[in-house]
DNA sequence: GATTAGCACTCTAGACAAGCGAGTGCTAAC
DNA sequence: GTTAGCACTCGCTTGTCTAGAGTGCTAATC
């Protein structure tokens, strides 16, 4: 395949994203100055038909690009420059100032999806590695204790304990002390194993070490976002009812989100095109997705999805810039 | 309008509800014992043509009932007898046991989403009525602050905060007691005129207030809850991708399906049949709703959203289950 | 007076045919 | 290697027709 063949590769799958209309052999030679005639431009067609790259729905059609040719185009043929898409494009650093975490986290995902039109998805993930750095117990009433663990990643939680008598503060601070010097370090899942001599109050702060760790359980949910679901019911590909409902069905599903964009390890932009996704609408759709890992702190996953024929570029261009936002906001990796 | 004619307004839309499709005067016939024969049924059916009630799309098709009718339906001719839905129905009581109060409202969101086929969508609002009840502030680090807020719902909130220099230990329980003497009552937004005199920490406890009244607006905030939105996919009147496009982006927009759910004061299910509604797609659905007002525990709406031709019946004796749920939960009302 | 059978009328959905137009592949000439 | 030209294909649109469902009206019946 020569320079001239998959710069007509290009065109048409360029023209195809925006059109969403079969491309035919005279569009390419009218639309795009290749200097050659729409008979030479359909010989060449012919050939990338015959490489699997494109296929017309029917005789009189145009040609679309099947999933191969979205591969090829992203590993080999697309530029990344963006010209004049770059302008348009608030500078997300811009959400760092405010608000706590998440907020800034959904401020980004809604600005991409606003940017590209097609929807965000983003999964905030704490996992079981963070571990304990202080535990404080305080009386908030006659029985009720209220009880403080702050994790090594400086994320702190608190919740009420129903004790059955009345524990005096001395002994809530001598606790206190007791509990941060045994449960410092402890990962998660390991509060219930570790043994502490309460004198007195043994049932009561049983329970209270049980609460630590249903407590800690709970929170390390994962948390996810999703922005502009409804920019993709604007494409026509999706605008058959049973793959909207496939979409929404798909994009509720946080459990299988989870598992799909939580794959650790990989430092870089994933791009799965069609099939290369394993989940239900994704299928016939394309995700770029970033895994951000923060070690105790947690992980993040930031991603598009949208349609096959997804602009690549300018969708690439957001996945970096949120890059950038994350690696500014951690300074890491 | 006697006896049979209201009996036969049921019988049209309690046909229409099911099978989506205009109902003629033969089906009600042959469908529904009234032991007269189509004709006659076909008079009365004019007669409530005239009344508004009903309308024929066309000449040559049967009639479907317009809102005038679902009113009507919805305050006099139902009865809310549920015979046959009932025993299907997962008892909510089961999901009171376990989990934080957010993860039993996302439970009953879904079962009551999945058993009506509908969407559920509920609103845990917490709004400024909510005060003070106890700060308290320990050491987490050198110059690392640990700041905890009791409210009087019990609600707590935590975080921390960077000072310029350390702060001896007995300060920062001296600090905590003054703090809770003076803010204990505080409603949230009137924290930072509360004036307080720190020795010597002048400025750090005043970032340290600052913090406070800032966590505190943000943890005020709204969330919402939907599920079961794919479900409306589903039913023929919203396969059009505009009516899904519009109702995915109505579902979306969390300030105005707060402003819509969040009527407070009315201690029942409020019903709203179409343009009853004031809000985007909602105009062509029926929704119905509950608000609860806990005071200073803050504010819940629960609510499904249907087709205009719901099941009134059945997602009725939801809301009523959802409602006996939430009096248990609260004992309140 | 209420009910009903019967009938003419209306309108839609679906089937079918014809023609248009976009696009292709092939061939022969440049 | 490129291109003009042409025959061919096939989906889409338009128009026509028919079957079927449902209605309203009238006259007969209970």
């Amino acid at each position: 395949m020569n320079q001239r063949t998959m710069a007509i590769l290009k065109a048409i799958i360029e023209e195809y994203v925006t059109s969403a209309e079969p491309v035919g052999s005279k569009t390419v030679a009218r639309k795009y100055d290749f200097g050659v005639s729409s008979a030479t431009i359909r010989n060449e067609m012919a050939l990338l038909e015959h490489l699997g790259f494109i296929e017309s729905p029917h005789t009189s059609a145009g040609r679309i690009p099947v999933e191969k040719a979205y591969r090829f185009y992203v590993n080999t043929i697309m530029d990344e420059n963006l010209s004049n898409f770059e302008e348009e494009f608030v500078e997300l650093s811009s959400y760092m100032e405010p608000d706590s975490f998440r907020k800034i986290i959904e401020n980004v995902s809604r600005e991409v999806s606003t940017y590209t039109h097609y929807a965000s998805i983003a999964i905030i993930a704490e996992d079981g590695r963070d571990s304990i750095e202080l535990v404080h117990v305080i009386k908030a009433g006659k029985r009720e204790i209220l009880c403080i663990v702050m994790m090594e990643s400086r994320k702190t939680l608190n919740f009420m304990v129903e004790v059955s008598q009345e524990i005096p503060d001395e002994k809530l601070i001598l606790f206190s002390k007791l509990m941060t010097e045994k449960l410092k370090g402890v990962k998660s899942f390991n509060v219930e194993e570790t043994k502490i001599d309460f004198p007195d109050y043994k049932d009561d702060m049983a329970k209270i070490m049980k609460a630590i760790a249903a407590h800690i359980a709970e929170e390390c949910e994962v948390d996810v976002i999703i922005e502009g679901a409804s920019n993709l019911f604007d494409l026509p590909e999706f605008h058959d009812h049973n793959t909207a409902r496939d979409i929404i069905r798909t994009l509720n599903e946080q459990q299988v989100l989870c598992n799909m964009f939580r794959k650790p390890g990989k430092n870089e932009i994933t791009i799965r095109i069609g099939s290369e996704n394993e989940i239900g609408a994704f299928k016939r759709m394309t995700t770029m997705y970033r895994t951000f890992d923060f070690n105790t702190r947690g992980m993040i996953s930031f991603g598009v999805a949208g349609p096959l024929r997804m602009n690549y570029r300018k969708v690439l261009a957001s996945m970096r810039d949120v890059d950038k936002l994350m690696h500014d906001m951690f300074r890491m990796i």
